[in-house]
DNA sequence: CATGCTATAATTGTATACAAAAAAGTCAAC
DNA sequence: GTTGACTTTTTTGTATACAATTATAGCATG
């Protein structure tokens, strides 16, 4: 509908030296984890394409990518829609990144120099200032990129590029299935987190990341239970990839 | 050069559901994994597209998925080459491989059921024979696909797609640094795995995958001291994207 | 008024054309 | 014969046109 920037070149916005798909998928991702997309929103291409001024070859590029990383499913002949993960895949989904993260946790505190512990408590008091002010959505998305730091951190290309697609989808799974407002991820948490590291007191990082990451997963619990008269829900388990 | 089949449709080769660059993927994911493109290979887009009798459309697809997999690096404006990992980012991978095989292994020693044991068995005794009649890149990619059964026994979606980017890559690694002729990832471990999981046995079961991994990050360190006379693998470390 | 069929519109899949960038080749100067 | 500027060729990046597929709307029938 509205186009909002025309990006093409000399775009300032994040760098100026990414391609444009990687804008394109940068700013459905970015949409994706402050939850402005739900979970099950069609991404059509052409309209995609008329947003950000560029033709549906690099919005089809985008989708892919967010393909990979499943955080949005692709339905041959059918288009792409925001991924919708059912009770059962958030909880593998949490799974996995539960072993990710420990072993995020254990190169972390081998690794962390000073300089990097500065960078993530300075994350979390943004993310605390977001929530603070009431952004709701970019604090959602500053706490996905402190998981996303820690990764960084533990200096292995190949576990930040799972975590990348991990936390993405959590934030899925929030959306879908967080009941209140109370915050998901709470930055007091992330302050502990940082605390342990820095004493490089391995065992109590490691605890202190899989208690965090009960409380997602307690969500789903609840929810498992709870009536709903939305039949997407009810049908949840219903796989239908086509 | 040579068309190979022009796939086209109603091709029964694989499974004839899936779409154009699911199969352009699946040929070139298997020749990497067979060793039969090695690390540093240019991949042009024209001449695969005659190869495949498809047009760059279908060929830049497959390539950005494996540049996802980052089994192939895309440079902007310089096109896809074959991954070349160097020592470190061996290391790196081989360490993601652990965290992921450990978590494979316990989950595949609660799940696995008798009929996946079997499948798991006839496998081995597959790649077995491969080795035996001196086929070694069907060998080789069937050693790959062995793990690649256990993390689909795991019933882990997410667990399985890293995987399948992690096997590739320690595919292109032995290819890279195995020295001599000695099978890179012999079946008579995989049939000790095996009788592991049976037992239900997940000290034992992990500490056979562990061992299993050393195997290969064992010839990275011999390989680290050796001289080379070969430009681009002396200056392997040298970090150039772009 | 619900159901099923057909025609039409909308959307995705693929090929191709052209623009932009990089690589390779040419040739003069030293 | 090596170096460096310039030209040509090749290759990649993007837009667009068309084909194939799926969704929608209209209409007839029970």
């Amino acid at each position: 509908m509205s186009q909002i920037s025309e990006l093409k070149k000399s775009d300032t916005k994040r760098d100026g030296k990414k391609t444009q798909d990687d804008i394109v998928y940068a700013h459905i991702f970015d949409a994706i984890l402050e939850q402005r997309l739900s979970p099950g929103t069609k991404l059509n291409e052409e309209s995609l394409g008329e947003i950000f001024g560029v033709s549906r070859t690099i919005i089809r590029r985008a989708l892919s990518r967010l393909g990979y990383e499943q955080v949005v499913v692709l339905r041959p002949n059918r288009g792409a829609v925001v991924a919708c993960p059912s009770i059962e895949e958030a909880r593998q989904i949490v799974f996995a990144r539960r072993v990710v993260e420990k072993a995020v946790m254990e190169l972390v505190c081998d690794n962390a120099q000073k300089k990097q512990l500065e960078q993530l408590r300075q994350m979390v008091r943004d993310e605390q200032a977001c929530f603070d002010r009431g952004d709701r959505g970019a604090g959602i998305r500053l706490s996905g990129e402190f998981h996303l730091l820690l990764a960084e951190i533990a200096n292995n290309p190949p576990l930040l590029s799972f975590q990348r697609s991990l936390v993405s989808l959590c934030s899925l799974i929030i959306a879908q299935y967080e009941s209140g407002a109370k915050s998901h991820c709470s930055y007091d948490e992330h302050f502990e987190l940082i605390d342990a590291i820095a004493g490089k007191d391995k065992p109590r990082a490691v605890s202190l990341m899989m208690h965090h990451l009960d409380h997602i997963e307690e969500k789903l619990s609840l929810d498992d239970e709870i009536a709903t008269d939305d039949l997407k829900a009810i049908f949840s388990h219903v796989r239908n990839p086509r």
